[in-house]
DNA sequence: TTGAAAGCGCTACCAC
DNA sequence: GTGGTAGCGCTTTCAA
């Protein structure tokens, strides 16, 4: 704590007119109702004058209620503020009503990849419209036990994961946990043993390349993701199989994070290994913001001398200058199907199965090719 | 869902070498041992050879428990993979051990903003100490009255409220329930009622105003943030406070909402009301971002032509050209402290005290001034 | 140090 | 339709 910072509760160190003033502190401390003994559906059953069996059935949907009973149970319920104990509930439900999205990444990356919005989004509506409750796992390696504790112990009725990594083993652990789940991108090992959803990642890069064949490229260089996960293996792989197809370099390789800085930092090091390149397969607009940076700092126009595709479409390719050729990948319809699935499951309480849905990757032409 | 999607558990379609294809759903349904039935304490202490008591007393903390019984049942836990029902365990305790961070805001605006990510961070890093589980509630406003719901059952030890609005009547609602509560930024109303930490935006604001003056610029605009937001407010009154000090004028303000585009859209309208600006106050540096694009496409260079302060100090401002000056706020200190607060609330499980925190911010100059 | 037993607040079964 | 009642799995007295 700095030390000019007062004790809490006692002062508050105000910065006024140039000045540190002290100021008292300011409290209006309310009659002490304390943590306000919340009322129980007993209660409710005695003022509504029915038994809890019934005010209990009045409040979850009202089936076999007469109009009078339900009436008076509603009655009782907004005159003492009533709502029920989730706790008490779920103990005998065997539910929790909440699930949770669980990203094993370091917080930064989360919240600067248009991605994780977009997966989480549709994540949130499919469940709100369930009404069940989102439950934000972000995972650092750090505290992976942690978070595998947490699931373990069914604070959720089942979990949707995404960028999943492949020294992870959440693919094994949710499944020998029995939890329901569904993976948004393929994991890396038991992959027969969840249900997920992808695109194909392969067959999109390869487009992105043929694209850049087509177009007379013949040096075409990739910007790779991180080798953990399989979205930058699939894709390394799809631009691989279409150089090697069309006989071109195959060895003009540099790996990013998926970020801005990455995807600079691989430009560079891209530029040093060959200076002809004429096209870049590059596996995320975010880092293709980085590369156009990097090819204009060094001298190259986009597109002219260098073609640049992106991978993602979520929004920044359109925005940047160039525009940038990209692979979109539906990820609205992916995370909502990961939701369905996941749904199912609950649904049906049992296991997972092991279902899969590729998406398909979809071309989508700029200025920068 | 999109016609060519096979119905899941099926098919799946594949897009392979340029046309789709159906591939069989590959199935490897796991001995299907159902929802697994999680073991229970009686078991536990049944095959440890003691009583459930003991074997609880044992599992939290171990106070008056022999060793021989403490391995024992250590080992039957291990054997058995036990781990205890939260439900069960809240119950009794009456506690949930997680705490929500609460965000009134369309979730994108959320994940574009550094704000954020720093607050969860620190956040996170508070409550992982202590071993809670932090709930993010992303509240939109259409499902503000939800979030309410999901605060007054209970399902959490307490809230950290950041980013709220004139509107959303949050202080008085968690006041009202006796939830213990910590604000980030201090709430509209309900202030006497709430804790809460907080810069003081106004100062910041009007030394940011007074560096432009003292830089001998005459004609200073000010990029305010959204209206319902006292930073916003008050950082638009440090501004008009500095320049009605200094005899310069004060009706040079447009409403940005925070984010790049805002920026934007605010210089364009100020540069039509005023075409001699000589210097912009900007409330955030996310705007200020924007603030610069807009100037420098209208021909005027910054600083030499208009001077920029921005405000926020989290990453943004030095990685734009030219390096902003700007304000800083310790964001990451005041989530902890607001953290604090609210475990100290909690420890005393009484209803929340108004205590307030006001960190101080800090003048930043690059070279944008 | 231990164990029996009394609930925590709720749902669900079953007999009326 | 209704109400009595048996738990859900755990913690926490209290007496031994």
């Amino acid at each position: 704590m700095p030390t000019w910072l007062a004790p809490v509760g006692c002062w508050t160190c105000r910065w006024t007119r140039g000045r540190w003033v002290n100021v008292p502190r300011v409290t209006h401390q309310p009659p002490d109702q304390g943590p306000g003994q919340a009322p129980t559906l007993d209660e409710v059953a005695r003022l509504a004058g029915v038994s809890r069996a019934t005010a209990s059935r009045a409040i979850n949907g009202g089936n076999r209620v007469s109009q009078s009973a339900q009436t008076a149970v509603a009655e009782a319920v907004r005159t003492l503020g009533y709502s029920p104990n989730p706790a008490a509930r779920s103990l005998v439900t065997r539910r929790t009503d909440s699930v949770a999205l669980v990203v094993p990444e370091p917080d930064e990356r989360v919240f600067s990849d248009p991605f994780f919005v977009h997966t989480l989004r549709a994540v949130n509506r499919v469940l709100a419209a369930r009404d069940l409750q989102l439950v934000l796992l972000l995972a650092r390696p750090e505290d992976e036990s942690r978070m595998l504790r947490y699931l373990g112990e069914r604070h959720i009725d089942g979990a949707i994961v995404v960028s999943h990594h492949q020294n992870d083993r959440l693919a094994e652990h949710l499944a020998a946990l029995g939890l329901p789940c569904a993976f948004v991108g393929r994991p890396w090992t038991g992959e027969d043993r969840v249900a997920y959803v992808d695109t194909d990642n392969e067959a999109g890069s390869r487009a992105a390349t043929e694209l850049l064949i087509s177009r007379g490229r013949r040096v075409i260089g990739h910007v790779a993701g991180p080798d953990d996960m399989t979205a930058a293996a699939d894709r390394r792989a799809g631009w691989r199989s279409a150089v090697t197809t069309a006989g071109l370099r195959d060895d003009l390789v540099a790996c990013g994070d998926f970020t801005e800085i990455g995807g600079e930092e691989a430009t560079r090091a891209l530029l040093a290994q060959c200076e002809e390149i004429d096209g870049l397969v590059v596996a995320s607009d975010l880092m293709a913001v980085g590369v156009v940076r990097v090819l204009e700092a060094a001298g190259r126009r986009v597109p002219d001398d260098v073609a640049v595709v992106g991978y993602d479409d979520l929004g920044v390719a359109e925005r940047i200058t160039p525009p940038l050729t990209t692979i979109r990948q539906p990820i609205g319809d992916m995370a909502e199907q990961a939701a369905r699935m996941l749904l199912d499951q609950i649904d049906e309480r049992r296991a997972p199965r092991a279902v899969r849905v590729v998406f398909p990757p979809t071309v989508v032409e700029r200025a920068s090719t």
